[in-house]
This record gives C-alpha cells, structure tokens and sequence, in this order.
DNA sequence: GCCACTGTTAGCAT
DNA sequence: CATGCTAACAGTGG
C-alpha cells in the first residue's frame, strides 16, 4: 500500500519524533524481516544515535552515528508505529526498537511479511542494488528528463509509471490517479507521448504526489503513519477503486482492466489512448 | 469452504 | 536488453 506519499508520511512524522535518540536494545520477533542483515551489526546499533530520516523512492533510510544506517521497505503492509512499550504487541510485530530514557518504542508491523528491515554500514548503500537501481525522484525531475523516460519504449505508460527503475516511488493508486488527471489511457504505448501529453502527465505527476503528501496519503485498507493516524488522500481519489462509480469528469462509469497484471481504474471517456493522426489522408490539397 | 483479490517487486520466462 | 507473468504471504470479501 506505501507508495512515495505514504512513505514521506511517514518518514516526516517519524523524524521530528526519533531523531536524536539513541537506541536502547532491539528485538526481532520474525527473523525474516531482518533478512540480508549481518547478524553481528546489531550490537553495534546499540548506543547509536539516530542522525537523520530520509526517503528514497519508497525506501525509508535511518542514519544512525557510527556509520550504521537501517534500510526499511513497507512493501505491502508494513507500518512503523511509535507506541507506547506497555501496549501488547499482536502477531504481526515483528521488530522493536527500544531508546534510551524513553517508555514507547518503534515497532515495525506486516501482515504480509513482503516487507523488511535491514542494517547495513552506511557507506555500502550506494552500491546496494535496492537504493543503486532506483530511477530518479518523481518530484526532483525537471520536464525535459522527464520526457526522456518514456523515449523509444514499447510497454504500456502504465506500466512504465509503475517501474521503479523508470521512476522511483510510484505505485498503483498514484499512477492511476496522475493518469486520469492527465487524461491519458493506461494502455497508451509509452513511446508514443508526444510533447502535449507528456507535460500534462508531468504536471498531474506533481500535482498528485504534492497533494497525496499533504494529505498524509492513502488509507485503503492497513496504512497508517507513525503516530497511527489514517491519511486523508483516498477520499480525493477520482479513479482509484472506484469501478462502476460515475467519473468526476464526465459522469460516465469508472472501469477497471488489468495493465501488467495490476488492476487499473479509469474513464473511458476522458482517457483516449494518444492517437497519432493518420499521415498521408484527408490532405485538404 | 472456495476462489478472487490486495497498495510491491525479485526472479524467471519469453 | 526489454518486457511480461508469477510467487512470496496473510487477510478480506463474495
């Protein structure tokens, strides 16, 4: 469910809450969500103070003193909750962090167990294919570079938005969102936006995303921010889950394909595949 | 009970 | 290389 606003969300309302700590003990209750980590980092963690939050594509980055930084993915269902310690943990906690002089804790929360939590030295993480592999940030891209993802490609526009190597930080909802907005049909090829079509998508890309972050996201089903607060975003939403429900365009029934495999919501009427006009006919002489 | 579906993406097939 | 499909997991709703 985290796409790019929901893991800023997060990552804002963490880091004027965390930074400056200094990590206590931690506990990992499932290992697997610790996976790719050196076991042996973890003491080491012990006693750092944690510098700085920053968001990467939807990569959430927590840099701690001594090198060490912890490298978190919500994948699907992942929370990070700061709650009171006494509070009971359920079944879908499956790690801790504890800080010193403080009674509540950061507990990260799957239900799917798709996501993780991983320590690393941080001087590693440019070469960790992760953070390497990751496409520009959506909004830090001027229009010009912008244009040139979509250059020459033969997939569909949805799916290239949804690429992380293409783009980083695009989900599902956001990339059906910014299309409706941008009046452009999943399908369309991606190669074949021209110059119109790509600044409207590039302005319902910004638009979007700023909007969703102010919003503090979207809340379908399990996302919540560090404080367990809903967004607000999902009541914005003009396509997204809204099959059969009338298009805040046109009125005409919202409809639900698949793109690549994902569900993908839109208006027939308002998002015409971009149409080359026919060359060589209706010549008016 | 069974089946389809879910916001991500690595890994494999084509 | 580029692109497309599926599985990883758990829960929900029809």
């Amino acid at each position: 469910m985290p796409e790019l606003p929901e893991v800023e969300t997060v990552v804002r309302s963490l880091a004027s809450t965390i930074t400056g700590l200094t990590v206590r003990s931690h506990r990992i209750s499932w290992a697997g969500t610790t996976r790719g980590t050196d076991p042996g980092l973890w003491k080491e963690l012990c006693g750092r103070e944690i510098l700085r939050l920053s968001r990467r594509g939807k990569m959430i980055l927590m840099e701690f003193t001594a090198g060490l930084t912890l490298l978190i993915h919500l994948k699907m269902t992942g929370q990070l909750l700061l709650v009171p310690g006494r509070k009971p943990r359920d079944k879908h906690t499956h790690f801790i962090l504890r800080f010193a002089g403080r009674t509540d804790e950061l507990r990260f929360r799957d239900v799917r167990k798709f996501g993780f939590v991983r320590c690393v030295r941080s001087d590693v993480l440019p070469g960790l294919r992760e953070i390497r592999d990751l496409g520009p940030e959506p909004l830090e891209l001027d229009f010009r570079s912008f244009g040139l993802i979509f250059k020459n490609k033969k997939g569909r526009l949805k799916s290239r938005l949804l690429d992380q190597k293409a783009l980083a930080g695009i989900g599902n909802i956001y990339a059906d969102e910014m299309l409706h907005r941008a009046r452009l049909h999943p399908l369309t090829r991606a190669g074949s936006l021209r110059e119109p079509e790509l600044k409207r998508l590039w302005k319902s890309m910004r638009r979007v995303l700023r909007e969703a972050i102010k919003h503090g996201g979207s809340s379908i089903r399990d996302f919540r921010d560090s404080s367990g607060a809903e967004g607000e975003f999902q009541v914005r939403h003009r396509v997204y889950g809204r099959e059969r429900l009338p298009c805040p365009g046109c009125g005409l029934e919202i409809r639900r394909i698949k793109v690549g495999g994902r569900s993908s919501y839109f208006c027939a009427a308002c998002q015409k595949k971009a149409r080359r006009p026919a060359r060589g006919r209706s010549r008016t002489v």
